[in-house]
DNA sequence: AATCGTTATATCTTTGAAAATATAACGATA
DNA sequence: TATCGTTATATTTTCAAAGATATAACGATT
């Protein structure tokens, strides 16, 4: 429409409203995207290193995002467990299930939000 | 109240929604709150260089962050002149000044969102 | 033409985060 | 007690982004 923003813009069709969203605790990012995911292939594959490898993420730094996940609930919500039967492996708990729920949820709220404001930017 | 997820955090009162919105041309995110910030402070001083020193910015970066916006936008948002009168400067254009002004509101309407999302959270 | 502080650009250096690598600890099973 | 693949942790290496530095071009004013 006319005196919309992308009048101004020198390719109007490409444009569109995007951001990311994540739940703080202690004043630092602790849920975003990446432990959604993370959370979802320990689930389905019984293993922290399994789920990294997936994600094309090192161990290091998923084991490093369950660790602090552990840390910021009042229950954990990766359970490992190190030797025992095929080496170990590691279960995620009801906890984890509630949050990757919701932050899906909430997923979908944003991507509401974001088609609004895109729309809203053309007319 | 019973059954929220601030009841499996160990800082119930700690958490927040939070996240970062930014305008997308041709994949690529070429409008967020740095750019904003820039043109605010150009406009101010009249001069990149100044207003890159007042956000600890280098120069280098600022300029590329001006040389960028320019090239998405049918008519530039900075006119920079090099020489002249006190060695130069730059001006805003009203497109820029139209580009600051919707941020400035969506960013806005974004807060009220991230505050309902916090809000829902708790409950 | 000399001066000024800015814009414009290239190049080198730093540095901090991610990745890669290595190694130890673990515990059910056979 | 030997094996297995996993968890747990430390150390080293890589690499790209940021920053620092240097230099040229610019043009109104004097």
């Amino acid at each position: 429409m006319a005196g919309s923003i992308t009048d101004i813009l020198k390719n109007p069709e490409s444009i569109k409203v995007s951001g990311s969203l994540w739940i703080e605790s202690n004043g630092q990012p602790f849920f975003g995207p990446g432990p959604v995911e993370l959370l979802e292939r320990i689930e389905a594959t019984g293993s922290i290193s399994m789920a990294a490898k997936e994600m094309k993420m090192s161990y290091k730094k998923a084991w490093e995002l369950v660790n602090n996940l552990n840390a910021q609930m009042a229950n954990p919500v990766v359970i490992p467990q190190a030797g025992g039967e095929k080496g170990g492996g590691s279960t995620i708990t009801p906890e984890a299930v509630k949050l990757i729920q919701y932050h899906r949820q909430m997923r979908e709220r944003f991507a509401s939000f974001l088609e609004a404001e895109t729309a809203r930017l053309k007319k």
